[in-house]
DNA sequence: CATCGGACCTGTTAGC
DNA sequence: TGCTAACAGGTCCGAT
């Protein structure tokens, strides 16, 4: 399930293979993912060459002098560069064929991926309200502590919403609490500064260390080439209700935050 | 405005 | 063992 290390290892994977390629055709045997498939992208893309390929948030943007191609994983997505022979499967929704011979194959089979268009000098409008990229200097302790005021919904919900910081879900969310010792409860705006300060940190060295190993694979993730990624024996709390923290030996407690399942250390996080 | 709940989709897993 | 129901996950959107 594609969080933003996995969606940047997809990017490092592809990037070699697509850049500096032309995209010879566009095949969409479905006209629609989780929302449908705008007529540029068969219209405009084809002929064009693949100038860069960039990430913002878990979107991936294939840039061409015509526009760009916008392509989120949604939760099940993938996207491989493959021979134009491979066997066609059942989720195998977009091929972009390139001039080497092979295509760029999107498959989704939980279809909450998306494949939209930006015009040259635009940003698309799920693009335009995003937060600050969690690896970047913009994004900070003090970047939380000033949006959290106020705020009344839980820690948790408070970090995964994408208009505060981009990339966490609900893996990373887990993890990076867990690492800065804050109980997904608290409500956001009761957080302090020097609390935000331990959890900013917390969000880049994890995320910046799952894209080091490649992202993390649950069921649906496998990077380009294929391999699964290698943080997910790492987690020290998502997915482990019940089994002892690995840090002081308490059982771990479980609930529902904000509609998302969620773990943590009663002893460990206040 | 902030927050909450529903919707989308399907493979996997838990429960009967 | 077989079938069904619940669940997982990201994110938008309408309702509160």
């Amino acid at each position: 399930m594609p969080e933003l290390p996995e969606v940047e290892t997809t990017r490092r994977g592809l990037a070699p293979h697509v850049e500096g390629q032309r995209i010879t055709g566009v095949l969409l045997r479905r006209p629609d993912l989780r929302w449908p498939i705008p007529p540029e992208v068969s219209e405009r893309l084809p002929g064009q060459r693949v100038s860069a390929v960039r990430r913002r948030a878990k979107y991936l943007l294939f840039d061409t002098p015509a526009g760009s191609a916008v392509l989120h994983l949604g939760m099940s997505g993938v996207l491989r560069v493959l021979p134009a022979t491979t066997a066609v499967g059942a989720h195998d929704h977009v091929d972009m064929g390139l001039e080497d011979g092979r295509v760029l194959r999107f498959t989704d089979p939980r279809r909450f991926g998306c494949l939209l268009w930006q015009a040259p000098g635009t940003v698309h409008a799920l693009l335009a309200k995003l937060g600050p990229e969690p690896l970047s200097e913009d994004f900070s302790g003090e970047t939380l502590y000033t949006a959290s005021r106020g705020k009344t919904a839980s820690i948790k919900t408070f970090l995964m919403d994408q208009a505060v910081v981009v990339g966490v879900g609900n893996i990373y969310a887990a993890e990076a609490l867990f690492e800065a010792g804050i109980r997904p409860t608290a409500p956001a705006g009761s957080v302090s500064r020097a609390r935000y300060a331990a959890l900013a940190d917390a969000v880049k060295r994890i995320l910046g260390h799952a894209i080091e190993r490649g992202g993390t694979t649950l069921r649906d993730f496998l990077n380009p080439d294929g391999l699964p990624g290698y943080f997910e024996q790492e987690l020290l709390v998502y997915g482990r209700e019940g089994e002892a923290c690995r840090v002081c030996g308490t059982k771990l407690r479980g609930k529902r935050v904000g509609q998302r399942a969620s773990v943590w250390c009663p002893s460990c996080q206040k």
